[in-house]
DNA sequence: GCCATATACTTGAAGTTTCAAGTGTCAGGA
DNA sequence: TCCTGACACTTGAAACTTCAAGTATATGGC
């Protein structure tokens, strides 16, 4: 009968305003924190750096654009500018793909992987101190257990076809 | 007698590493999500979002700029950047501060309070349908737990000195 | 083979954020 | 009073992100 945004919205109680208020703080902090500190150390933004973090961790260290796109959570637009960024200071190459050429190979240089290990120690240490060593083991736990509910909401069943927008 | 980095980076445990990778998916997804939500029903990003919300429960509506920044944890320089844009759009207006000649005070205009009206009812159903309506009470209570601990130890002691950079 | 549609990625412009530098005011002491 | 340094805020340029549109290749009928 009715297709309106809800006859009434349910507002959020106390403790879950509170807890939105709590969470916002927290990551705009934090996300605040880690650019400033891998821009400074390592001349790139935190978005940037988990590019590189994934194609080293990839088979020839090399991926498809898509692919990297889908792990990091970003769009596809946004991977183009950032690699095409990337490229400029040498840290990732493009190549073709061999099986469809409308694919793209991001690959990390040798030099990239120079600079991300270079800045890893650095990294680690900014997010250690931040969360986890402050943070219980049981703590730890449920902020995963929380994340990945909170994925599943927003990354619907099959999560590949009205992919980000 | 060392000032160096730390010679050997501790490095995150597969817990850990597991917590992060959800953690970075979760508020990246859910950072995107609200801003296209409230791109597309208000016209406006989810943080200048968060200024007007601010300045609406603010006593005369109205809030010194510093504050407001420091209540949004963003930069001023970033606030001085979004108030501009929001005052063109006539839902924010600057005021100069009567007992404080360097000051400013923004203020929610009527025509603000009527967009943040509007929108809110979908802004909150966006944040329950992504979190609230998925975890439960005990994880709503962990959450604020863990963010604050988070937040304090990025803002450290009276949090005011070097605020923010 | 040919067409329609979907997929993979790029591009340019507009909007937002950061960074460094700038203006004007305040507060305290010489 | 006149400094001096701190504070409140702004500004412009460069960097980054988003959005809509564009190119090229692939895929599944017909």
């Amino acid at each position: 009968m009715s297709n309106e945004p809800a006859a009434e919205p349910r507002w959020l109680s106390d403790e879950e305003q509170f807890a939105w208020q709590c969470y916002l703080h927290a990551t705009t902090l934090l996300e605040d924190h880690l650019d400033r500190q891998l821009q400074r150390d390592a001349g790139m933004p935190h978005v940037y750096y988990g590019l590189l973090v994934q194609l080293s961790r990839a088979p020839r260290r090399r991926m498809r654009m898509t692919e990297l796109a889908q792990n990091a959570k970003i769009t596809r637009s946004r991977l183009s500018h950032a690699v095409a960024r990337l490229e400029k200071n040498g840290w990732v190459r493009r190549e073709n793909c061999p099986s469809d050429k409308r694919g793209q190979n991001a690959l990390l240089t040798d030099e990239g992987m120079r600079v991300l290990e270079k800045a890893a120690p650095g990294h680690v240490a900014a997010v250690r101190s931040a969360i986890f060593d402050r943070l219980s083991p049981e703590q730890v736990g449920q902020l995963a257990e929380i994340c990945q509910v909170m994925t599943e909401g927003l990354q619907p069943k099959g999560a590949d076809l009205p992919w980000l927008r």
